[in-house]
Formats: structure tokens, sequence, C-alpha cells
DNA sequence: TATTGTAACTAACAATCGTTAGTTTTGTGA
DNA sequence: TCACAAAACTAACGATTGTTAGTTACAATA
């Protein structure tokens, strides 16, 4: 699996917004990472922005494929809800820096990239939430808020590329039957 | 409640620094939401480091104090647990944009301002980390992986600045009840 | 009315920003 | 060995950045 150029300088700049910020990181700082001058990045990307829509843009299409088909499977609400929060893990290991991105910056995104980010972050969130209040209904969920729920478990997936170095030693699987567990049974 | 003129700009760019981040807003952009020139800024505090300190340290400080006055209290791991989610909210609420800076921009400190502030992050997350690990000792809390609970308990309450625009009608009181159920006894 | 402190202003600075143009080096296949 | 493409380079651009210096408008106080 060998890199493009291209991917190369996507990979590095995402570590870079990553602890930054898209604004705070300059084209220099970028190209100072890779051994080169500034200017060389433009044989291989045609500006600052596309770095961060290729990031985000790409990740964000993972989650919405993965969420629309297991939001279209069989089983439970229950179950489906485990399993997007398990899909969710999977993609946050594999692309932790992309999703601080994703976090943090999809605001510097422009134009129809914005648009397309914020239709996709919609649709992920509805497929959540209609598994949620399709939960209740079959009585599988407690008939709480259904927002307060959506935003507990959203919160927890979408800040878990920040505490996935700190994990440590803790097996990808262990990870994901402990948080399972936790949003859903709770801690008592 | 006047506020003084170097409090007015450190509230404004509290709220311009939430949706672009401290680094994408200038002085310029500062100084034109007041209706004032970038210059004048200067007359009122020493530069833009100085909001962000202001800002960031100050709510800060909120959290370590009534968290570490929560951690000396009697009672059950679980009464102190919950007490401390429900500060948690009441700061969130009343300082939202400020939560935002604290959340994302605190990296953008500089010298001692940044290692005051890491010092008191890590003193907030030891003192729920001992409370989480009192209460698995006194089998209120399931045995399991403690930092599993810990984060998924703190990214829900870091993220709330985020989602209480959104929560609307819900009064403050019953997002607490609803929230500490969610977190404390799960959905199911 | 004269004085004084507050808070605004204009103008400009050196540094850094993203980016472009044009050129040279490097590696690969014929 | 030659030709060509990929990928680096130097130099510079106009715009924007945080900030400073010096000056002016205004309101309250003596």
């Amino acid at each position: 699996m060998k890199l493009t150029r291209k991917e190369e300088i996507v990979v590095v700049a995402a570590k870079l917004f990553k602890e930054k910020g898209y604004s705070a990181v300059s084209m220099r700082d970028i190209a100072q990472q890779m051994d080169i001058k500034a200017a060389s990045l433009y044989n291989h990307i045609k500006g600052k922005q596309e770095i961060l829509s290729s990031l985000v843009l790409h990740v964000a299409k993972e989650f919405t494929n993965s969420t629309q088909t297991i939001t279209a499977q069989d089983g439970t609400a229950l179950q489906r809800l485990k399993k997007l929060i398990e899909v969710h893990i999977d993609i946050t290991v594999h692309h932790a820096d992309a999703i601080a991105a994703l976090n943090n910056d999809w605001m510097h995104l422009d134009g129809q990239d914005l648009l397309d980010f914020i239709a996709m972050r919609d649709q992920y969130e509805e497929n959540f939430r209609s598994i949620i209040k399709q939960g209740i209904q079959e009585q599988q969920i407690k008939a709480k808020e259904p927002e307060v729920i959506l935003f507990s478990i959203l919160s927890t997936l979408r800040t878990l590329y920040l505490w996935n170095e700190k994990r440590g030693k803790l097996e990808v699987n262990v990870l994901k039957k402990e948080l399972v567990s936790v949003l859903i049974s709770g801690i008592v």
C-alpha cells in the first residue's frame, strides 16, 4: 500500500492539524515536516483547502456509508445501535488524525465542500436519531429524552479520537465491548 | 453587573473564537465586532494572548475549585459523582463560549499560562478518576475499565457546550436529571 | 472654564501568510 | 545515452497578521 505523494502530504498535514488546528498550520510547516520547501507542495496539490477537503470529506463519506448500510439492515434497534457504535470505533481507530480535522476544522471548508460536509453530518446524525427513536418505540430503550441519549452517545464517539492514543494496550475489541456496555447499560 | 471594556472585549472575542477558533480570528475581526479599530483594543488589553488566557484560565479555575470542593465532601462516591456532573452542567450553561476556547484553543496558550492550564486540567481529571475508582471499590459502580467510564462521562460533559444552544426549551434542571440518568444508569 | 484620564483614531512597521512563475535536479524507460 | 516526466528548487508577489507610536475626541471633575 504505497502512498502517492499527495496522500503523503495529506497524512502529514493531518497530524499537524490535529495538534494546532487548520488555521495555525502554515504551508511552510507542512513542507518542513516533509523536508521540502513550501512551493514544492504545489506540484501535488492545488492548495491548502484541497488538503483539508481531501482529509475531511474522505472520512465523512466513510462514516455516511457505513451508517447508511447499518441503518438499513435487519435486526432490533438495539442491535443496530451497537453495530453503529462498533463501526464508529473502527473508523476512529484507523483514521484518528483525519477525525480530529473532521471534528475541529470542518468549518474552514469552503463552497460546495462545506455544504456537502454539512449534508453528510446531518444525515449521519439523523440515522442515529431514527434508530434511537425506534428503540424507544420498541421499548428496548428507556423513554427518556431521545435528544439527550443521542447527544451523549455522539459526544463520546466523536471525542474518542483524542483518547485513542492513551488507550494504550487496550485491545480494540475490548474497547468496543466496554464502551458499548457503558453507553448502553450505564455504569451502576 | 456592568462589564469593563476589557471584559467586553473578552466576551466578544469568545463568541468569535467559538465559531472559527483562536487562530482564525484576527484582532481586526474582534475590533470590527465592537465597532472600533484594531489598534484601539490595545488601550484595554496587552495583546491577543491576554484575551485567550483571561478567557480560558478564568473558567478553568472555576472548574478546578468546584471539583475540588465536591471531591472533599462527604457522601458516597456515586452521590459525589452526580454532583460533579451537575456542577459541570451549571458551569457549561453559564460559560458556553469560554468553554469552547477551553476545549479547542488551550494549546495556543503560551509560557506559564499553558503550564497552569495543563496542571488544572490534570487535577480536574484526577479528581474525577479517584471518585470513580472509589465507586468501584464501594461496589456502587460496575468493575469495568475505570478509564473507559471516565472517558465516556468526560467526553459528554466537555461537548455539552456545543449542544447547549440546541437544547432549546429543555430546562436546566431537566437536562441535569436526564443527563445524570443516561450517564449513570444507561439507556436500556 | 481649565484639566485630566479614558478611549478612540490614523498611519505604519516587520513578519508571515498562501500562492505563482520560472528553473533546475532527479529518476526511469527507450 | 538520450528524452521525458516527476518533483524539487529560488525568488518573489500581494494580502494579512499582531502590534506600536503618536495624536485626537470626549466626558467628568475641580
